[in-house]
DNA sequence: CGTGTCATGTAATCAGTTACATGATTCA
DNA sequence: TGAATCATGTAACTGATTACATGACACG
């Protein structure tokens, strides 16, 4: 079972939207998918060739003026059925590491504080996310009757909404249980 | 900025629950942290070898009868201090990878039944999670009365909880508003 | 005698980040 | 003059999986 370098068609799905460079390609995914998806150069312009070489994209030289030259890559025909291919595959699901879980997973060697304390800086990052997303995703509902190309990304904004709003629920339970915890602590050595 | 390897934290704390073979400990992983947290024997056996020079643990040969003779290893105070140190260190938190988005996000380029199919099928997944989860948190519930230290087991499989079904309810919204465009799509075809 | 479990390990490979290197142009 | 932005790239390193290799013993 080969494992798929997923790099590859961020890229390739980038260039679907239009010809760009590798610095615009870094940019538009900042722009973008950067809830869910970054890309270094150290990837991105090394790809870029081996696009080429494969014959999925075309580049050329552009001269701008009061710029630097800059090299704009463009889907080719085959370069398009790659990106298909991968769209309709199926996707592989595997597990993701979590960091605070590990921690609260050996929260009992620790003070119960501690344990608070996670739980409470990770609410304030779910906090601020939600805020984007529910900021972002007030904007698309408005323009998505205009542009209905907008959906997707919608749809995507709306994923992290419902799983931020849910986490931050979560922690709201956690540290309920945790500050009575901390409270029976207390009261025994009080 | 130093980035840490994880690994080795996952494996000091769980040798923190007790001395533990390599082979131990990557069942002990499967068992526990499995829904969060994986480790392969590439990368376990070689961290136990350092763990060992380092001076965060101790290990001595083991000898069985009826199988073979095992490493096991303990954690010394040392070990266990550096432990501690990773619990109070404040999280980092960085993008997640998703390919599910990444791919609805370039939804335009495929037709809207491939996205269909894609949220139905990690609808699936997020069921059988959803289930899991379930059955071992009334199962946690229960036993956390008697047996305190399973809390934190608990808080962890109440996250996977809250997430999961957030999950599902944004398949749910999503699959109702592309199956509204595969309808007018077809209407505007027939 | 074959399968499964216990048990340890290494080598190859891939994926990905970070640091480094360069250099033009614009604007304050 | 110095910072910011545009622009491209490589090298070193870290992290992690997978495949490979070996071998004992138990159970049917």
């Amino acid at each position: 079972m080969a494992k798929e370098n997923k790099s590859r068609y961020a890229i390739l799905g980038m260039l679907s939207t239009g010809p760009m460079s590798g610095y615009a390609i870094k940019k538009a995914i900042e722009q973008s998918v950067a809830n869910f998806w970054h890309e270094s150069y150290g990837q991105i312009y090394p790809i870029l060739k081996q696009l080429a070489r494969e014959g999925l994209t075309t580049s050329h030289a552009e001269k701008q003026e009061g710029k630097p030259e800059r090299y704009v890559y463009t889907l080719t025909d085959r370069g398009r059925e790659e990106l298909h291919r991968w769209l309709t595959e199926p996707i592989e699901y595997m597990v993701e590491r979590n960091e605070l879980l590990l921690k609260l997973f050996f929260g009992r060697q620790t003070p119960v504080t501690t344990n608070i304390e996670h739980v409470q800086e990770f609410r304030n990052v779910q906090i601020q996310l939600l805020n984007k997303y529910i900021g972002i995703a007030e904007y698309l509902q408005v323009c998505c009757s205009e542009k209905p190309e907008l959906l997707y990304q919608l749809i995507t904004v709306r994923y992290g909404q419902y799983r931020t709003q849910a986490l931050i629920d979560w922690c709201d339970e956690t540290l309920d249980i945790l500050k009575k915890v901390a409270e029976e602590t207390h009261t025994i050595f009080a």
